[in-house]
DNA sequence: ACAATAATTGACCACCTATTCATATGTGGT
DNA sequence: ACCACATATGAATAGGTGGTCAATTATTGT
């Protein structure tokens, strides 16, 4: 597997994106439909502040869009290839490998 | 999409794993055959003290396995979920997304 | 113009992480 | 036993990151 510097730093950067709990709940929040900052900070418990900030990080990264709708704004994934691809990772999850691996 | 809080942990502990360039590097490097730790090293021009530190969080986190040969240490990705997931991230890099996104 | 609701922003902090350097462990050959 | 090679480990450090709190901007309704 060859894969150039650039690609692997561009997806390291995604992989980023989704190595926070809740920054990967914001997303799983928003993958079938656009959902308010409110509802997700609810949903997750967490702060809108908090929401907000992340939200920030994922809009800058392309990872999700936004549309205004009243004074609300709704958030919903914006790149396919990470939809299907965590829909494939929560598909299946708690797998079990067998073999090696200490510690 | 509603995942409990601990799979949303589980998985972001692993996207964690590859959110960092180097270990990426690492992961991309024995996805297909066992690699030792100084060809790794090599390929990616690192030191081998690094590679080593992060093969022992990937070890930990079970996504490689290693096997003793000679006096090397082969690694090889343990994984076979997150060996085609990201096959089929490397596969869809470059495709370019319309619509919003802004900053 | 004003209040109320929704979201964003900025400053600040405690914690975590990647890397380096020096040192140690393990293994095979002589 | 000793040397060389391959990998691993520990300490130390610079920079990054998630979270909170307070203040700000935007939008709608009266």
């Amino acid at each position: 597997m060859n894969v150039a510097q650039a690609h692997i730093n561009e997806l390291s950067e995604m992989f980023q994106m989704l190595s926070d709990p809740t920054r990967l709940g914001i997303m799983l929040q928003c993958m079938d439909e656009p959902v308010g900052v409110s509802a997700i900070a609810d949903a997750l418990d967490v702060s809108h502040s908090l929401v907000s900030h992340h939200l920030r990080l994922l809009r800058a990264t392309r990872l999700v869009r936004h549309q205004r709708h009243g004074r609300a704004v709704r958030y919903q994934v914006n790149d396919e290839h990470v939809r299907t691809m965590l829909s494939n990772m929560v598909e299946h999850l708690h797998e079990d490998y067998s073999e090696t691996g200490d510690e």
